[in-house]
DNA sequence: CATAGGCCTTCCAGTAACTGGAAGGCCAAG
DNA sequence: CTTGGCCTTCCAGTTACTGGAAGGCCTATG
């Protein structure tokens, strides 16, 4: 298959493919006239790796996982680490997130949103240092 | 005030403040030794684009805060119109997160999570395309 | 046969917002 | 006069791509 094919066939961009060869995640054959040449496994490394991704995990991480994919002696206790670790991170954005959200809504919804120019978001963000973030 | 003085004061990294300089965020004198020399609004200006950054909006949208800021004469739904776009992009954030959260810990609660090869995480990720990420 | 369109190739540069580090000047204290 | 702690600039690296230029290959049609 050309990476057009396999750009279809995966849902990933054919930049992204080869930039995924350039840092050795996938290692297609070359034809003769110097095209890449994917077989079934690249294309399922990919599919893994398009999947892995939108769950989050770094490319390290891929790399990782493929790694114990392919590993049949593998101990799934090291798969489940990297995905926990991977989940901490995700819940720890979450509250961040969470905790901007809570600010901002509320100076948003403190804030007139007319053609006067006083502004509680304003205000708040140049308030002195205090880093007063909650409702109250 | 010195650079250094600036950073204890702000909690902004000194490396973080040139940066700040160097994009036209703030414009500190110099004194005849070459240092910088910032008065109480630079700190001021820092002290905001911190604030803003901790909530989470880019450096665009720092840069349109604080010329509002300065405009007496701004409207304060400019204001809102940008705060209201953040937080449309964080709540769309939060979602992704937490879709990426219910699945992944779904799969980290099916994995053994020994020393067996078996596991359901990579199982899920070496599956056929379609894109199953919901808890059955 | 020429050419047009659509594939493919490589390489360079840019994104966001810093961060690390090297090389070197300035200044106050001992 | 040297030591230590500031300060300066400049260069490179981070993450995971993405855009674009310049050019080769391949097929089909006039």
């Amino acid at each position: 298959m050309n990476i057009g094919d396999v750009s279809r066939e995966t849902g990933l961009p054919a930049k992204t493919i080869r930039y995924y060869e350039d840092i050795g995640l996938v290692t297609p054959e070359r034809k003769s006239n110097g095209y890449r040449l994917f077989d079934a496994s690249d294309v399922h490394r990919l599919s893994f790796l398009g999947r892995a991704r939108s769950l989050g995990f770094s490319i390290e991480q891929c790399r990782a996982l493929l790694a114990l994919y392919a590993d049949r002696d593998r101990a799934s206790a090291d798969v489940r680490a990297i995905a926990k670790q991977h989940l901490g991170e995700i819940e720890q954005k979450i509250t961040e997130l969470q905790q901007m959200h809570d600010t901002l809504s509320h100076l948003v919804s403190c804030c007139a949103g007319n053609d006067r120019p006083d502004c509680p978001i304003l205000a708040d963000l140049g308030k002195g240092t205090p880093r007063n973030h909650a409702a109250t």
